[in-house]
DNA sequence: TTAATATATAACTAAATGGTTATATATTTT
DNA sequence: AAAATATATAACCATTTAGTTATATATTAA
């Protein structure tokens, strides 16, 4: 018999994942383009090791995707995921709020009447 | 001369506030209405002491606010400070994915439409 | 094939985290 | 005034965190 673990998607990991600056300002560039670890490493003022480690914790949050070429790995941020966290995040803290996805559209739209 | 101090309002503490589990949980039932230390420690299966450290970093992040009665504390959501923060929030990942609220909006309505 | 380069890993460190128990303080009740 | 109760704090502990340096491995370039 084989039994399937389902990974129950959960938005305290990414809350985790974006608490550090390090680990944000990562998603944020990946976000825009994907880099090597080597780009990323220029790119901040820590060592490769540190780097490495925060891309290993962000690819096991499944945050971001490494892609392999020759001796380089490509990150960049995983969208689907990403956007399926902050979509659970949104109405996690909206519901606290008393505010739905579409209770912030009234509320957006709101705020377009007062910049007319 | 006086020096005056500005807060620099960032999101970075609450995605830590939100980070752990306990400190997501008394928000939450904070959002619902305002809780002694008491209610909130018979709540959850840890110790006074344990509670009481949660708080306190809740209270550094402005995120709750506390009522002093008798010899009870009565704490509740700071609403403007979290709302502000959930929004920052927003905004943030929405800049990464390439959403803004406004372009949030569109995709809530284009889920309406898929409703309908 | 050797040198250079990109990434991975091991071993370590200091600080932060989230809890504990014991005890002190403040307030109310009896 | 003494007892009960709510909260605060001190001292401690185990684990995690985010970094470091040193070194190993994998791949490419010379």
């Amino acid at each position: 018999m084989v039994i399937y673990f389902l990974e129950v998607l959960t938005t305290s990991n990414i809350y985790r994942a974006l608490s550090d600056s390090t680990r944000k300002r990562i998603l944020s560039l990946l976000a825009k383009e994907e880099k090597t670890q080597k780009q990323l490493v220029e790119y901040f003022k820590v060592s490769q090791p540190a780097i490495n480690k925060q891309l290993k914790i962000l690819k096991e949050e499944d945050l971001i995707t490494e892609r392999k070429s020759g001796r380089y790995r490509y990150y960049s941020l995983n969208r689907p995921v990403f956007s399926m966290a902050y979509q659970k995040m949104i109405e996690e803290i909206g519901q606290m709020l008393d505010q739905t996805l579409h209770g912030l559209k009234d509320f957006v739209e709101s705020e377009e009447k007062e910049i007319d």
